[in-house]
DNA sequence: TTACTCATATCGGTTACCGAGATCTTAACA
DNA sequence: TGTTAAGATCTCGGTAACCGATATGAGTAA
């Protein structure tokens, strides 16, 4: 029982991605921000989040550094790498090519 | 070595739905229709597309007989029925959402 | 001291898709 | 005639992705 109803499969690191590239937040702080930015329609849980989170480090886009939030509480912050903003480029061309094709398609009319 | 780059991750029901109400196809045809009506940017496998259209079947949403191709060749033709209808209309309802609501955080620019 | 919120993390399971391989039929060609 | 190409279907094994459950710990407020 685990099919992505908040979620289209294979976009959360184009989506976290973009969230870090307008500014560094820590793990807790971008699932609040995702579900906020999206107008309450995207949603990820923890469980992948944070696993998203290390693999993008261990690719080198994003880099991470533990700092206090506001609440004085330890905190992993994330921002984007160089190579994070040329792959965000890639992913989000990618995006827009395959979900302009299937909206095309779905749009699609009965002769 | 798998991961889908000519589709979009838990899109093919939802596009095979559609094809299917537009007329009957068989699963060869398809394929082919697919990557046609796309412009040449969504494609699927045969190893993709037959245990797909299984499941869809198996789960009512589409109805198959064996007929004959404009080549006298045997194929078996898939068409939607009642519940299958149903089924796009919610698959397509929550491709709009969660696409555009994808659309719109990719769009965002930094402050 | 209890309990709640903030915060990070792992593990196991399911779904989804792909690649490779197998088979059968009809048409075309040499 | 033999053989190859193309049309058509199918299954198996592997990997990627995401979720649910679960665990842990620190700071804050009652």
């Amino acid at each position: 029982m685990s099919k992505p109803s908040d979620l289209v499969q294979g976009t959360l690191d184009l989506l976290l991605l973009k969230l870090l590239a307008l500014e560094p937040l820590h793990g807790w702080a971008i699932g609040i921000r995702l579900k906020q930015v999206s107008g309450d329609v995207l949603q990820v849980s923890d469980g992948s989040l944070y696993p998203a989170l290390h693999k993008l480090e261990q690719q080198g886009w994003i880099k991470s550094e533990w700092r206090n939030t506001e609440n004085n509480r330890r905190a992993k912050f994330y921002s984007l790498t160089r190579p994070g903003r040329a792959q965000l480029a890639k992913e989000t061309a990618s995006w827009n090519r395959l979900a302009g094709a299937i909206s095309g398609v779905v749009r699609l009319n009965e002769a």
